[in-house]
DNA sequence: TCCTGTGAAGCAATTCACAGCT
DNA sequence: AGCTGTGAATTGCTTCACAGGA
């Protein structure tokens, strides 16, 4: 059966969720008040996690650690990936620093930048090493996921780095797609700020009165 | 007609698109040269466009620079809007510093702290003000959006300065949604870079292999 | 001939409604 | 009574196929 790509998106957001409640020390939580921490509704929760399996008990709600548990063993087939950033720039520094994933259990292990300047440098304990040496390092470390923060005109030149190294995943934050090529190759998934500021203008222009 | 948020998603990714071919003075792009920047087909590009009019000529494709301007105001009512970050840690600050936004006509001109430590400093040519001041100097400079990076425990202090401020839309990095009160009021749209490892990680999982 | 714009068809996702368990 | 899990109905989105203009 083909997973809608939005159950994947909203299944995160349940994790995160879980997560949340687990801190707090609560043990049960029903489709109704999860969908209270989130845009969905119970039943789009249910069918989102029926995906997937039987998780629920009937007429009780759902186990928070199970479910978390299980929602885990669904998204991270790793317990820990280890992940790299690509351009040393002030986006990539302040996410190496900033490392927001940790506790979710991505871990930021090192960074890659060109300026020689930069290399041997250190940022939130995290050493810069040199974009030639990308494909070594990253098999050595064990780095299968990458942040790309490069500026736009250095894609071309990064591209084919990538493309010989042993990454499998990258968070695209340059504004351009990756090749075709790469992208068969590699899981990418973009993140584009720039989008997201049109995108809330648009919203607030065509904000529904109510 | 209701259109479609996926439609405004690519929409914003066409208009992209369209300011690259402008800088390289290509004066004319048909729905299928388009498509190749883009992971969508010509005829979900001239649907999507069809919603909001009629922009090309039939047999010759689309005038860049028309399209641009159409697609511009049809996400944009304001040419320049004045955007606000709220939380000057290291994420905020990179994004106060990389602006990358600037060139689409979102300009970063101030940032809000409570730390007094950072009150008054400069990021970037933008000053840090008190979060106290939030109301007065959004309205003064005449801020309309706000990016959110503060640490998730500062949320509850924050949203109810927010909510009495005439700020009308959020970027919400926080790994959290606001409450349904402050959401109804201003538009928000939220960015969890967490929630991407887990969709990578998943995507990673299940590629299909080809 | 080449390309746009668009109804209609087809497909995918969400919501409904309820059976079944506790 | 309260809640899950899920086929069926519905809604919404995308793709198809073609009319019509340059």
């Amino acid at each position: 059966m083909e997973i809608p790509f939005a159950t994947i998106e909203r299944i995160s957001t349940y994790l995160r969720c879980l997560k949340r409640l687990k801190e707090k020390g609560i043990k049960k939580v029903s489709s109704r008040e999860l969908s209270g921490f989130t845009k969905t509704t119970p039943e789009q929760i249910r069918k989102d996690l029926s995906y997937f399996g039987r998780f629920g008990k009937t007429g009780a709600g759902y186990d928070v650690s199970i479910l978390t548990r299980k929602l885990e063993r669904i998204l991270k087939h790793k317990k820990i990936w280890n992940v790299c950033i690509i351009g040393a720039g002030s986006l990539g520094s302040a996410l190496a620093k900033y490392n927001a994933f940790k506790t979710e259990g991505y871990d930021i292990v090192a960074l890659f930048d060109n300026d020689p300047q930069k290399i041997g440098n250190n940022i939130g304990g995290k050493e810069i090493y040199s974009i030639e040496s990308f494909p070594e390092i990253t098999e050595k470390i064990g780095i299968e996921i990458a942040i790309l923060t490069v500026p736009q005109e250095a894609i071309e030149e990064i591209e084919p780095i990538i493309s010989k190294s042993k990454i499998r995943g990258i968070i695209n934050f340059v504004p351009q797609l990756l090749n075709i090529k790469t992208r068969r190759k590699i899981t990418t998934l973009d993140v584009d700020l720039a989008q997201k500021m049109y995108i809330l203008s648009y919203l607030i222009k065509n904000k529904k009165e109510e």
